[in-house]
RNA sequence: UGGGGCGUCGUCAAGUGGUAAGACACAGGAUUUUGGUUCCUGCAUUCGGAGGUUCGAAUCCUCCCGCCCCAGCCA
């Protein structure tokens, strides 16, 4: 018996499952399916479908099978279904034995069709597309009959077999299912089942020059695999009358039930994968991993862990309501899964160099660090300290706000795990006006970071002594577009219009603390202060180090100068 | 007056006749050698609107309004 209490939060899917699984109504069964065409990557709107499906599998005790909906050879590729295979197991989930494919039922789709011609509830059409689409009618006037609609079953018995067996040119024939051209449900008006498509299928390769339609293979194959519960999206509505209509005219050992819920949207960012494709294809992204993208190969690379997406998953719930997703709970999401585990580490991002002019000049001192707050098991290290060292640009004001609370002229300010320093002089360049260097002083009693005579201050900044400082690159990512919801309709402008021109921007003269030299590949470390950063899984190639920024920590000062800034003229 | 869906806080979302969960965001405050974390506090007298049924309605009924999906030989 499986346990169905506390796993997770409570959606009306789960509920009609549970109230199924009670009555007994599949034998006691839950057989779920994740069903991506290969034709593109997986990205987190699928990544919702894929901790339901597998998720309702995991807490009835039953089973989710992971099926490539390969109907349209002229799409899909080989490549993608590798792909899909690695984000699914990344994310986190695993399918009983191999994937299926549903051109594996290709032969028992063939022979169900002509179950469905024997019975005279489907005919071979010869149309032109443009025809057919001419008798369909519109959304207020009913559909005209096609004048092939009533062949005799023999002759479309023969004309089918002959599509299949290559008679025909693309286009020729096609089968429909004899149902109602004056349906209200234009789903319903005699849908295709069948075209002909003389292509290779990365699959099957010339085998077959006829292919079934989504509507028809779908449907069929869930109830070849006695899935219990077909779960999809809600544009697929309209759909379930005919995948209703279809189970209902063949003899089948299973009889599944779709359902339908809300697909993810995520302000600030795209999930369609067309536009996905064409980010990637026109180059406004360096590939399907590109970290800016929604993509899980992109979330991947960028440092995002899948417990954060799963997470995710679970607060965004599942419903039927259209709704758009803050990115921020995203964020949320990716910050408290890295918090209590991520090692903290201290890097400059644009340095400013301070020499302390009170410091010998050859003296090397190894300050000790603690590496995690959040976790004291995960030890302490050594950082060293010597006279010149960097600090971040931003930390540094020469006329500051009330509010701001770092270094500036003749002020003192900690640095992390080492010493007080107090800002003495400020060195510009005198050509540009531009503050190149800042002399300071340190107060030997405060080794690191507390005053003796418990005296305070308001600030303490990251640093990184200059001769021992790890040269690298970062890259840090903001978000993809500039406007909330880049799908809006504003006349003579496409989503592209609203690709955020500073969603990389790329850091090539950070200097980082000696530790990160030796860096580890999928692990993401706090940058303290400044946010969570890993290490780019393509650029690991010789000592040259690329980190891509995760996500910032939440920053209350930037949201205060922002604030302030906005008020200024 | 084609059909199918959906409307609960800024954003998601529970709730299914007994008197509006939670999360994110936001705003205060406490602690803090990360302006991080953590911790308190506040944040829908009201559920698209109007009527009605009921002792009692977000939940039932009626009408209205708004939004989404469908006219691929895509999925």
């Amino acid at each position: 018996m499986a346990e169905t209490d506390n796993q997770g939060p409570p959606n009306f899917i789960k509920t009609i499952i549970e109230e199924d699984f009670k009555a007994d109504r599949h034998g006691g069964r839950v057989v779920t399916r994740f069903p991506p065409e290969p034709n593109g990557y997986l990205h987190i709107g699928h990544a919702k479908s894929i901790c339901l499906n597998f998720g309702l599998a995991r807490i009835f005790g039953g089973q989710c099978n992971l099926r490539f909906d390969d109907t349209n050879p002229t799409k899909e590729e080989t490549a993608y279904v590798e792909a899909i295979k690695t984000d699914v197991r990344w994310l986190g989930f695993d399918w009983p034995g191999e994937a299926h494919f549903t051109s594996d039922y290709f032969e028992q789709l063939y022979n169900l069709a002509l179950r469905l011609i024997k019975d005279g509830k489907a005919y071979v059409d010869s149309l032109s597309a443009d025809e057919i689409r001419e008798h369909r009618g519109t959304l207020t006037e009913p559909g005209r009959e096609s004048p092939f609609r009533n062949r005799s079953v023999e002759e479309n018995v023969t004309l089918f077999r002959q599509m299949r067996d290559g008679a025909f040119a693309d286009g020729q024939h096609v089968l429909r299912a004899k149902i109602d051209m004056a349906h209200p449900n234009l789903l319903m008006r005699d849908p295709t089942l069948y075209r002909i498509r003389k292509a290779a299928h990365h699959r099957t390769g010339d085998t077959w020059c006829i292919y079934p339609m989504y509507d028809f293979a779908h449907c069929l194959s869930d109830a070849i695999e006695c899935v219990t519960h077909s779960i999809c999206t809600l544009e697929f509505e309209n759909n379930r009358a005919l995948y209703d209509w279809i189970l209902d005219q063949l003899d089948l050992p299973c009889r599944p039930r779709q359902y339908e819920f809300a697909r993810l949207n995520l302000n600030f960012t795209v999930l369609s994968k067309r536009k996905l494709i064409q980010l990637v294809e026109e180059g406004h992204v360096s590939g399907w991993d590109d970290p800016r993208l929604p993509t899980l190969s992109g979330l991947r690379r960028r440092g995002c862990p899948p417990a954060a997406i799963r997470n995710f998953c679970d607060r965004i719930g599942v419903a039927k309501a259209n709704s758009v997703v803050d990115i921020a709970l995203l964020e949320h999401a990716i910050r408290e899964d890295l918090n209590p585990v991520a090692p903290r580490m201290m890097g400059v991002l644009r340095p400013l160099k301070v020499v302390i002019e009170n410091h010998p000049a050859d003296q090397v001192e190894m300050l000790t660090a603690i590496n995690n707050p959040e976790d004291p098991a995960a030890g302490t290290r050594e950082v060293p300290f010597s006279r010149e060292i960097y600090i971040e640009q931003d930390d540094f004001m020469e006329d500051p706000p009330k509010k701001f609370f770092r270094l500036a002229p003749g002020r003192e300010v900690r640095l992390r795990y080492a010493y007080f320093i107090t800002c003495k002089e400020v060195v510009k360049d005198p050509a540009t006006g531009k503050i190149v260097e800042l002399r300071c002083t340190y107060d030997p009693a405060t080794r690191g970071g507390d005053a003796p005579d418990g005296r305070k201050v308001k600030a303490t900044l990251h640093w990184v002594s200059a001769a021992h400082a790890a040269p690298a690159e970062v890259r840090l990512y903001d978000r993809l577009f500039s406007k909330p919801d880049p799908d809006e309709k504003v006349e003579g402008r496409t989503f592209k219009d609203f690709l955020n021109p500073e969603s990389l921007e790329i850091l090539p003269d950070c200097r980082l603390e000696p530790a990160l030299a030796h860096a580890v590949p999928d692990t993401v470390y706090q940058f303290e202060r400044l946010g969570y950063f890993c290490l780019d899984s393509r650029e690991t190639a010789g000592t040259r180090l690329v980190f891509n920024r995760t996500v910032t920590l939440k920053d209350t000062w930037a949201r205060i100068a922002q604030q302030s800034s906005r008020k200024a003229p």
